[in-house]
DNA sequence: CGCCAGGGCCATA
DNA sequence: TATGGCCATGGC
């Protein structure tokens, strides 16, 4: 049977409690954070990030050379690739000043198309950005999105924008909620719905289709 | 040792 | 539209 969104988030958020996503330290490290954790455990983004931070700003990247660029956050995994994308992402930045509030004043899908645009940012990385630092409510759909509610039973959508405004279509158009739907759905799923069908601190265990047909 | 992380692009059919 | 290969580090 389906289960509905918002009552997964509660049971979530009951659980873990508010995780005050995402961590940067200001909205250009987490635009950054948000590229480098592409297919990418955080641990290795936070390496990257650690070197990058004597060169956190639009201008100073801007105008570092990409192969050294690359070099930094080679911790990050496909950094060659990365850094051609952090180009290409500042180059579009740099058409607003690299001000974030002047972004902020476009509409949503206006928005959401643009950076659909930049090359090597795809709707994933598209929907952090506009969540986490243009504040735009949007939910994020992400590999542990798909586990977590398949894992409960749901049938989710394969195409990613009809699984984001289905559970959009759910819920109120609420930033902050939304934020922490996303939190809390990685920092859940960093931890359960992997490999293990069942354990008893998960806080969805009663939930889980496993339930009923592995548990002897 | 092999696997896979908070994806996205590209070629092919 | 739907797969499959590719990118290419570090923790477990």
């Amino acid at each position: 049977m389906q289960q509905e969104y918002t009552f997964i988030y509660e049971r979530l958020y009951q659980h873990y409690g508010p995780q005050n996503w995402w961590p940067a330290e200001t909205p250009f490290e987490m635009l950054i954070g948000a590229i480098l954790v592409q297919n990418t455990s955080w641990r290795n983004v936070e390496k990257a990030l650690v070197q990058l931070k004597p060169f956190l700003d639009p201008k100073t990247i801007e105008r570092l050379p990409e192969a050294e660029l690359a070099q930094l956050i080679k911790s990050s995994v496909f950094f060659n690739i990365k850094a051609k994308r952090i180009k290409a992402f500042i180059q579009w930045f740099n058409t607003y000043e690299y001000d974030i509030e002047k972004i902020k004043k476009i509409d949503k899908k206006t928005l959401r198309g643009e950076l659909l645009n930049i090359h090597g940012i795809g709707r994933e990385t598209a929907d952090v950005m506009l969540l986490y630092a243009f504040h735009k409510p949007i939910f994020v759909v992400d590999a542990y999105a798909r586990r977590i509610f398949t894992r409960i039973g749901n049938d989710v959508p394969a195409s990613y924008d009809f699984f984001r405004k289905q559970v959009e279509n759910e819920l109120p158009a609420d930033l902050i909620l939304l934020q922490e739907y996303h939190a809390l759905l990685v920092e859940h799923g960093k931890i359960h719905c992997k490999t293990k069908p069942l354990c008893v601190e998960c806080p969805l265990n009663d939930l889980c289709d496993f339930h009923l047909t592995s548990f002897v």
